[in-house]
DNA sequence: CAGAATCCGTATCGATACTG
DNA sequence: CAGTATCGATACGGATTCTG
């Protein structure tokens, strides 16, 4: 009988565990970051990002819209403006995420520390 | 003059982010879980996660291990044993990740139904 | 048992060109 | 402006083999 722990976890295809995956990627965090303090349309968003790709903004701007994170408004003007925000539900994400991200601010020089204790520990020779 | 807002989270080198992609990533949150009762050995994680090839836990350990979340104690033993076992670091990382995951869990539903509202206007031939 | 090393197919990504 | 389409590089994951 195996024992089992964290069954819930466990599965590789729980639909939460996807659903993380989705969300706690590169880019949507900070999206969701540019997107905090108002609509941006997409230029914006990518101007604001400096380093993202348009491909890579439209194919995670559609995954947030397909998850209900945000919300995409076409401006029907002449040329055409398309503008995102975030959504209630996108808003509900923001405390959780915040708190990841804090997580990392605090606890950075700790983890600094123990990546130079496990780098001196790898040997390698020091010139080619 | 540009309008810069969250200048912090922006530049993609941002070591906070770049620490959050190395945490945040598919099989570390499951590695935690797993260790979160008491120490395994390298086996036992594997069996316990199911789905994991040895290449993929190797990987996500020695990350886990050089960022100080997990440590690794070698038991010198024939056949020799190695047990891996979650840090102070590493359990303060618990609370803001168990709080992402419960949001998933929480809204999983809203989620849900936001995908089946945008599924259904993505436009598609029925028959091939 | 706990890995290291290798091979190989594929998913992903950036850059580029084109369109309503 | 806001995308879609395409293509080549490459990073990544899985399966396999080998070892102290």
């Amino acid at each position: 009988m195996p024992s089992l722990r964290h069954r819930v976890l466990q599965a590789s295809d729980c639909p939460s565990r996807l659903l993380l995956d989705e969300l706690a990627d590169k880019w949507s965090v900070l999206i969701l970051a540019a997107l905090n303090e108002g609509p941006l349309r997409f230029n914006e968003i990518k101007r604001t990002l400096e380093g993202i790709t348009q491909k890579a903004l439209t194919q995670t701007l559609r995954r947030l819209e397909r998850n209900g994170i945000v919300a995409r408004r076409v401006v029907v003007a002449s040329p055409i403006a398309v503008e995102y925000s975030v959504t209630a539900l996108g808003k509900s994400l923001k405390k959780p995420l915040k708190a990841l991200y804090e997580w990392t601010v605090v606890y950075l020089p700790e983890v600094e520390e123990a990546r130079q204790t496990f780098d001196k520990k790898s040997v390698r020779t020091p010139a080619e």
